[in-house]
DNA sequence: AAAAGAATAGTCACGCATGACTAAATTGTT
DNA sequence: AACAATTTAGTCATGCGTGACTATTCTTTT
């Protein structure tokens, strides 16, 4: 989890330096799909990494306006870079996904109550599926591209999970213990 | 993140007053396919529920061993439990889901090792369902059976997505930018 | 019976994540 | 020109999560 988030500011480092402000901004705008960091961790973050020899930061100032931190990436920071990355590309994600201990727990709702909630979880779902489907492609990366493919699969087949459970528990395939 | 935890220890408690080692060995030994929580965790949550109302504790004497204490849930706790049960089940989870970000920077390595690198992985989430898959049934209880039913839905697709992806970097339909 | 190992039942210091706050410069409004 | 709003660029107190540690009892082994 940790080293996701190192892995996403070294990944931006990799294609330019950048000072605290766009690191932030680019996550916030642009990989708010991908990552839900907080500029205040952004900002800790590269602290940790300048510490650890990761990134190099330098001062610059730039017409009367504050001086700002610029970060930049280094040979150390490029290797560990690419060490987190095969480690993280070979390793199972999602080993306790949220949102399924509520599943667990469902027989302590009357079945109707259930139904209402799975409804709006699935509504959520598509609208979400809808928002990334408008994503333009990114055409010198296709990392980008497959990410976002992959999450539209595994949202696709959550709305069929979805679907199916609904229909099961209206027409009484799926009955609750004592209802 | 923290109301999946709190749902869990008070599903537990819903069923029966537990003192801290019993939920603790409980989540390790039952639940460790949902929850990643450590035992120093759930020992916290359990005063902070205590602080907030939502459990009572009692010290137990058993023979001459050391006193225990004893959580159980209060009424308020009861309300919150389903509160909290209510808005998880509604709400979209895996918002950000662990894993993507090393798919977005996979152009920083050379394909073949990216393909090893997703071999890998397939064969943990392989590995993974049939884990899941020899789960007995849990007969008084549809939830937990629907969980895992879940879980390996989700992750059949991932093994599929996986699969084409693959075969894709294999065969060139995928191509890196520059190699 | 003595020592080693495992089970039981916690506590605590430390590190990461973040909401809330500060503060200057820039832009817009009247 | 004066004032408000927005953008830029951070800092900090607080709270949550956990690895590592403590300490007692029970169970084997030798």
């Amino acid at each position: 989890m940790m080293d996701e988030r190192e892995l996403l500011v070294l990944g931006l480092l990799m294609v330019q330096s950048q000072h605290g402000y766009q690191i932030n901004d680019f996550i916030e705008k642009n990989m708010g799909r991908v990552s839900d960091m907080k500029k205040a961790t952004a900002y800790s973050l590269l602290k940790r990494l300048d510490k650890a020899g990761y990134v190099a930061v330098t001062v610059e100032q730039e017409g009367n306006r504050p001086p700002r931190q610029v970060y930049a990436i280094t040979a150390e920071g490029e290797a560990h870079f690419l060490a987190l990355l095969r480690k993280s590309l070979g390793a199972m994600e999602n080993l306790t996904p949220q949102g399924d201990i509520s599943i667990m727990f469902m027989d302590h709702l009357p079945v109707d109550e259930v139904i209402s909630q799975l409804e709006k979880r699935l509504s959520k779902v598509k609208d979400y599926i809808e928002t990334l489907r408008t994503v333009p492609p990114h055409c010198h990366n296709v990392g980008i591209d497959l990410s976002i493919k992959h999450r539209i699969t595994l949202l696709e087949c959550d709305e069929r999970w979805l679907n199916e459970t609904i229909a099961a528990l209206q027409d009484g395939t799926i009955r609750f213990d004592g209802q």
